[in-house]
DNA sequence: ATTATTGCAAAAGTTTTGCATGCCG
DNA sequence: CGGCATGCAAAACTTTTGCAATAAT
């Protein structure tokens, strides 16, 4: 059974407020002016269950430590391999990308996450002016 | 400059010749039987120089340590979110997930990674058992 | 009162790195 | 030879966990 904890509820705030893609640790930093005596263990065992919960969702990359985001609405991520940050991408959203999975499959689909990834912007852009 | 090395030839063939999705330690543990006296370092070295060249790919998933596959060619994945392992999903060739990218993007983008996630059939079979 | 949750710190697990030695070109 | 790659081991990082204390119901 899941009890109201004040941390927990900063947690979920604080990714909901936000559209950046924060790591642990950056959430951790964040609550920490709310909540001065917040462990990072609390912050890491809060983000498990809200992400097991759907009410966050946790991000996976080849770039880093993993990210979390508090917008749960089904988007796309592009991933910049050389900074690690991730941005939403405007994706065409009729597209249901469930539909196109065509053979017979033992498992049982839970979700999808679909990444792009390369440089970003920022990233092009300092790359030009060395 | 890029030298030949045993040692790397022998983590591609790996890799080539097998059709699951190993996780570095054990990419090093069958490399092993070949190469007796590889480290698990190397190992590393090797699997991040070959990633880059676009030799192998790694997949980075929320469930367990970074996996390597060995075939390249754009297909997509299930996640075992319980098991981590992780199967080729047959899946409509015909979509181009690269079209479906409406807005101007500042980025560069390289390539994509689409996953699907849940419960494999495997894992679903023991649960039934209990 | 009961027990989920926390803070703290230690531990676990994965990946990277420094350095002397070995091997490719 | 010159310098990239390796083996070994230590270090760096991220994430998990044990435990006594705290707080929610």
């Amino acid at each position: 059974m899941v009890r109201y904890s004040r941390q927990r509820e900063c947690i979920l705030r604080n990714l909901q407020s936000r559209r950046d893609h924060p790591t642990a640790d950056m959430v951790y930093e964040s609550v920490r002016m709310e909540q001065p005596n917040i462990s990072l263990g609390t912050v890491y065992r809060n983000l498990s269950l809200l992400s097991e919960n759907g009410q966050i969702r946790k991000i996976s990359t080849s770039a880093g430590p993993d990210r979390f985001d508090g917008f749960t609405e089904p988007h796309v991520h592009f991933v910049c391999r050389h900074c690690g940050n991730i941005q939403d991408m405007d994706y065409n959203s009729e597209i249901n990308l469930f539909d196109k999975t065509s053979a017979p499959f033992s498992g049982e689909i839970e979700g999808y996450e679909l990444q792009f990834f390369g440089r970003c912007g920022d990233c092009l852009a300092i790359e030009k002016n060395k």
